[in-house]
DNA sequence: AGCTCAATTGCGAAACTGCGCAATTCCTGA
DNA sequence: TCAGGAATTGCGCAGTTTCGCAATTGAGCT
């Protein structure tokens, strides 16, 4: 393997490590959609937009094609789904396990007073 | 909620962007382990492993405690396997994509010969 | 107390990322 | 064919990340 397993996924989060990004893909899940319509739907500029979306088709996460003066994107093959469904699942997990550990300190101090 | 959720994910995402941090994680898994395993494991120098440390320690998804002068380093609560199984499943899919593309390509090209 | 090893932190330099503006490409309709 | 909108690209600036060195903290040993 001329590039590491560990690399490979380092690079994948790298990617995916942006709130646009996130958005771009979230979106596609449900249906390929024009640019145009990504554009209604993100708080970003055309330009911005297109810059992540040249990252994900580069990473080869998504693909486009013209119909007619618009440009589709949709998702490219890959489960990402599962991947968004697991990092949801952590964050909730994480979150919750702070609020425990804020309750148990929250008790702990009430009790010591 | 005052972050949005795919910002959230978009910061989980970011924190994993980085070999060495997926390494660590990677080898959290099996167990928790000191520094030095982890620095014996892992090509980097000790400086900066405490760094990536550092990262995972303030996202809280791992957490740290001293045994006597070495320090113990493990996954705290989330799923962060079923994250790492999605990423890597998605990545053989994107790759073994790209390979059907690949040999259709190349295919066609005889063909045209 | 002084020494040493393990791990961390502070800091500055180098590399990278994201953003917006201006310019460009590609298509469509007059 | 040319004016217009859709989308992309090139480019420079500002902000962030990463890295290694030097300095610091904490624990065990004599």
């Amino acid at each position: 393997m001329s590039v590491p397993l560990y690399e490979a996924k380092a690079e994948l989060f790298r990617l995916l490590g942006h709130p646009v990004r996130i958005r771009v893909l979230e979106l596609l899940q449900d249906k390929p959609m024009p640019v145009r319509e990504l554009l209604a739907a993100i708080e970003v500029e055309p330009t911005g937009l297109s810059q992540h979306l040249a990252v994900l088709r580069r990473s080869g996460m998504v693909s486009a094609h013209r119909d007619g003066s618009t440009v589709v994107y949709s998702l490219a093959g890959g489960d990402v789904a599962e991947l968004l469904k697991a990092a949801r699942t952590l964050l909730t997990q994480m979150l919750t396990g702070q609020n425990e550990l804020l309750t148990e300190l929250l008790g702990a101090e009430r009790e010591s007073r």
